[in-house]
DNA sequence: CGGGCTATTGACGCCTGTCAACTACGGTGG
DNA sequence: CCACCGTAGTTGACAGGCGTCAATAGCCCG
């Protein structure tokens, strides 16, 4: 059992790319022994706004949506997270958001309790922490800066830009760029009706600055502009 | 001087509010002979983005407005600042943005060395300054939420209810609200015109959600909705 | 009193939201 | 294998809201 639980964290395709990069073969092997993978189907609740705050999950494999509701209780989508982010953590309490399954998604979900010691007594872990955090925030301005954009066509293009760059360093070529979330999704997150955001779509190829293979790859042909 | 210095810091208006209230005795001393008031004209640029980092900011009168140009060297307002508030800080060598005084401001200028070596030996100020970080996320979060918003007298309403309860965090009454930055700076922060801004004040007066006192204070008269 | 800056208001065209119809794709059951 | 249905995406029509350009009003400061 043991055995099989190092090799889990040793062999773990995301390691290179999240704070668990930073732990030695002794400490990886106490990860081991409290990570716990699973996998999950599309459009599955992984943790609620207001829950207790009992787990952190990583990324292995699929898309999350991040997102809160906001006083009407409609749903705010604030980000997509892909293999090697992670999401559960920001002290307090309770969560403070949703997270959900996009596509079908395998996890690696981490006790709080189990992975704040590691946090007390790791400072390369709590360094690591500490800039996935502001990483966090530069990703929010991002976002910021894209909802202020004034055409629909200029977010949308953008957006699919910041996914081509998203997968880009996961190590995916730039082109073609998968949209795996639906249309619905890609509206919300920045601001408008997915009508609009069909539309763009279709603006934005007539335009030739893209080509879609199928609803989910698309080409970005020219990268200026 | 060195008793001017720790007198400086022990008397400061915004200590409670801020990392600093987790410091003993000694250590406030030891900030005292680091840190700088300096007061600023309205409009004058603290610091900008790509310069080197070499000091951390309290603002302990005043406010700020935090800014990034986005590819097509726009302006986009991210935050306004206020006393309690700091900035400066977030690893890597250089800024990422620029602040800007809105008002005439006075702030406490600590350099970053100095500022490393407290993060570094003071678990306290290292937690608060993690908190601080999270909290610019959840401010963050709360502005896509206002971005999503899709009238124009939604957001700036929501605006409105913003920053009075900044004030209100601040020790002051949630009416007036005092908007001290310019409209084109609100339509910025809003992603939309000044035109738009203004006009969207005009309804909220003739809604009877807001009155007017001047241009800038503000009574909000129906909390709800 | 005059000049410059900021805010408001007006006119108009375009873009986006809304409602609705239609198409494309995938899965399920007969 | 095909018919059917549900879900997701596209397209159309139309109205209202926002951006744009322009003129006017209000305020501060010299």
């Amino acid at each position: 059992m043991d055995k099989y639980q190092a090799s889990k964290c040793l062999h773990c395709p995301i390691r290179s790319k999240i704070y668990c990069s930073c732990l030695d073969v002794e400490n990886l092997k106490d990860f081991s022994d409290n990570a716990k993978h699973e996998t999950f189907d599309k459009k599955v609740i992984i943790l609620s706004s207001g829950n207790e705050i009992n787990s952190i999950y990583n990324i292995l494999d699929g898309i999350i949506k991040v997102y809160q509701l906001n006083e009407d209780g409609n749903q705010q989508i604030i980000g997509f997270l892909y293999p090697g982010d992670f999401f559960g953590s920001h002290e307090g309490g309770q969560y403070q958001f949703f997270a959900e399954t996009v596509s079908q998604a395998k996890l690696c979900k981490i006790p709080i309790k189990k992975f704040r010691i590691h946090l007390s007594k790791n400072a390369g872990i709590r360094d690591k922490f500490y800039e996935a955090t502001t990483n966090e925030l530069s990703l929010a301005r991002e976002h910021i800066n894209i909802l202020t954009k004034n055409s629909a066509e200029q977010k949308v293009l953008d957006f699919i830009r910041m996914i081509s760059l998203r997968q880009h360093k996961m190590g995916q070529p730039i082109n073609p760029v998968h949209l795996i979330m639906p249309r619905i999704d890609i509206a919300n997150y920045l601001g408008l009706r997915l009508e609009t955001v069909s539309r763009a779509f279709t603006k934005l190829k007539a335009n030739n600055s893209i080509s879609l293979n199928n609803f989910d790859s698309i080409i970005i042909n020219n990268a200026i502009s």
